[in-house]
DNA sequence: CGTCCGCTTGAATAGTGTCAAGGTGGGTGG
DNA sequence: CCACCCACCTTGACACTATTCAAGCGGACG
């Protein structure tokens, strides 16, 4: 679709230490919540928790790897690179999604998963996630949550985020990352242009005029933040 | 996006009996294959084949219910529609394909499902299913394999038939067609243009236009079937 | 203070949607 | 067997939407 422009920083991540499922804060969500102290005696390898910079690059479309990851905070983006170069961001996903869930169908990664922001990762191996579901039946169960959830938000951006005329869609792309930071109040955060209109297939321009509108009919207000806009239509 | 034009029949499917799994002339890609006479001895509620007419749907978007369909052949398109009204098909299944498996996470069917063609298919109980899976863990393995497949075939969706010009949607369209039904040749059998449309975010005209174009530079050749149509070019 | 990067804006152009009219083919009933 | 009908596809004219190329602007940062 565009050519890219911004190239992803290959910063190594940084490492937090093991994972400590049983006191992990954001516990409802999580994959891992759940899991005793004595469940991680006999796993082969440990349940790594590590942190990446904005911009940085998790994995690559078609590496073979066997490693999948839970967002504790932070979103990333997925994008798909077509044989003949259209690249396209065909998900965003925020803290409780697992990534990478193909690797444990011994597949290779379908995306490359970039950070937007700083991000707070659970990483396991694929081999210890299935000795994990071996012993317990409810994992297999939060698995299987997942890919739905993964489903629901591709086709929500199919019928959201790719249909209808370009004004709709930046609408509903701002309702969306509302949805995703949850950031009590109508806050929404912006990323880069560039990304945003990926997201939508706009052109870069396009999608500024349209922003530029919706400032000018008052939808879109600044706040101290200047990354941070004020959102205040959920009609139209 | 569009309005509805066509509305889906509502008539009954045709009961073919139970499903006879182990004789199943397509047992290679299917869900149940691989499964045993004694197998069936001890599950609840029998597996049973159907057949629905063109147009039939199977069910709809917000419906409850717990029943999985495997598709033995024909061809089906999920729907989605918006709150505000638009509708969008967000994907295309053909034989092979598992439908309706959000059920099995007692989820509400999120599309409406209707048959583009005679459709065979097989349908199976959630709890049927469950009771199968724990016997077998192979089965769910098939079934987290068909979870891939439906995203797989929702990024591509994404990808292909939702970014560009709507030239090279419509080309990706009847690539993606051809793949689906697989008619060795290089031949593609059409739905209603309106259908079509529908699949690439686009008008009728707008489609039709470009059919037209494709035919006049030679791309697209009527076949002795005015249904089907030849397509040259796996380029551009 | 100047540079760089990312956002904004303008003008020209190509691409799509919409409305409306006209064509075509397959099926039905006389 | 023919005439008619209906559903569906085609075509044209026009308005509107979005892309492209190009120039300008503004803030962050060295």
């Amino acid at each position: 679709m565009t050519k890219p422009r911004t190239r992803a920083l290959c910063t190594d991540p940084q490492w937090l230490g093991r994972a400590d499922c049983k006191h992990c804060g954001i516990r409802h969500m999580m994959m891992f919540s759940g899991l005793k102290d004595s469940d991680f005696g006999h796993i082969l390898e440990p349940i790594d928790n590590f942190r990446y910079a904005e911009k940085a690059m998790l994995y690559s479309q078609g590496a073979q790897d066997d490693k999948v990851y839970s967002i504790r905070s932070g979103l990333v983006k997925l994008i798909q690179t077509e044989p003949d170069g259209t690249i396209r961001i065909v998900r965003l996903l925020g803290p409780g999604a697992l990534i990478g869930i193909e690797a444990l169908l011994n597949k290779a990664y379908r995306h490359t998963v970039i950070a937007l922001q700083e991000l707070d990762v659970c990483r396991i191996r694929t081999v210890t996630l299935k000795q994990l579901e071996a012993d317990k039946p409810w994992l297999n169960e939060k698995v299987m949550a997942h890919w739905e959830q993964n489903l629901t938000f591709a086709d929500r951006w199919i019928s959201e985020l790719s249909s209808g005329t370009m004004r709709s869609r930046v609408l509903k792309l701002l309702d969306f990352l509302m949805e995703l930071q949850c950031d009590e109040s109508s806050n929404v955060r912006f990323f880069g242009y560039e990304d945003m209109a990926m997201m939508i297939g706009a052109s870069r321009e396009t999608f500024s005029r349209i922003i530029g509108d919706l400032k000018d009919e008052g939808l879109l207000s600044k706040t101290e933040d200047s990354q941070v806009y004020r959102l205040s239509s959920l009609n139209e």
